[in-house]
DNA sequence: TGCCATACATCGTAGTTCGAGGTAATATGC
DNA sequence: GCATATTACCTCGAACTACGATGTATGGCA
């Protein structure tokens, strides 16, 4: 119930906003993020392929990503790239993310709750 | 699929954090957390009853939470307040949430990643 | 008396994330 | 030439959270 000894409950809508945030520097293929999430965060959040291409193809059915296959030796990558709409998600994301943070952040260190 | 107009994504495991935070402070009954959240958080986070019980349920069931019952003007009202493992489970759930924070903050602006 | 706030609680639904597993092709080591 | 690891895609079932709706009951107020 409690012991999940993987990733934290608090990864709840990180990986799409970590998706929308690499992909919006370079197009990207999945397999390449799984990596790339690691590295940026510093092993502090690592996604598997079975988090990772999901919501690849969920971002993507809802407008906010655009593919290309694109044949490297031999093997097929499907490369991802940013829509106009998912910099929108994006941004909207962040902001929330912003505001959710500042909210946590002050609860756990202001503690006092004024009552009225 | 991504529309949900109540509260965003990121929540997960952030009601469990902010009850007990809050409880760790002083002693306080469910009705009562709905409403120090809110307030607590400026009406960032807004947790609903049926986020708020559940979540005391499972804590006490769980040895984090110590719960005593005292009538109130004819009223029977549900006081909690955190066990030493609950004053354990707190403390590693702000640490998870800093890291997971930095990490992601740092996704964030960073972007590009720099190696070691 | 009717209504709202207090105060507890549970249920079904919906959405995420997770690990495990499955398919292929190329590169590497022996 | 052959076994293994890596690259690269993908899907599935299980587990968990969080949510709104709903239900019960009491006290205060008009």
């Amino acid at each position: 119930m409690a012991g999940k000894s993987t990733n934290p409950n608090f990864m709840n809508g990180v990986p799409e906003l970590l998706i929308l945030r690499l992909l919006k520097d370079r197009e990207m293929y999945g397999y390449e993020l799984v990596q790339a999430i690691r590295a940026v965060t510093r092993d502090a959040v690592s996604l598997g392929e079975g988090v990772v291409y999901p919501v690849l193809h969920a971002l993507e059915k809802d407008g906010a990503l655009k593919s290309r296959r694109k044949p490297v030796n031999g093997r097929t990558r499907v490369y991802y790239t940013v829509t106009p709409a998912g910099q929108k998600r994006l941004g909207a994301l962040v902001d929330t993310w912003t505001k959710l943070n500042d909210a946590v952040g002050g609860a756990i260190r202001g503690g006092a709750y004024v009552a009225a």
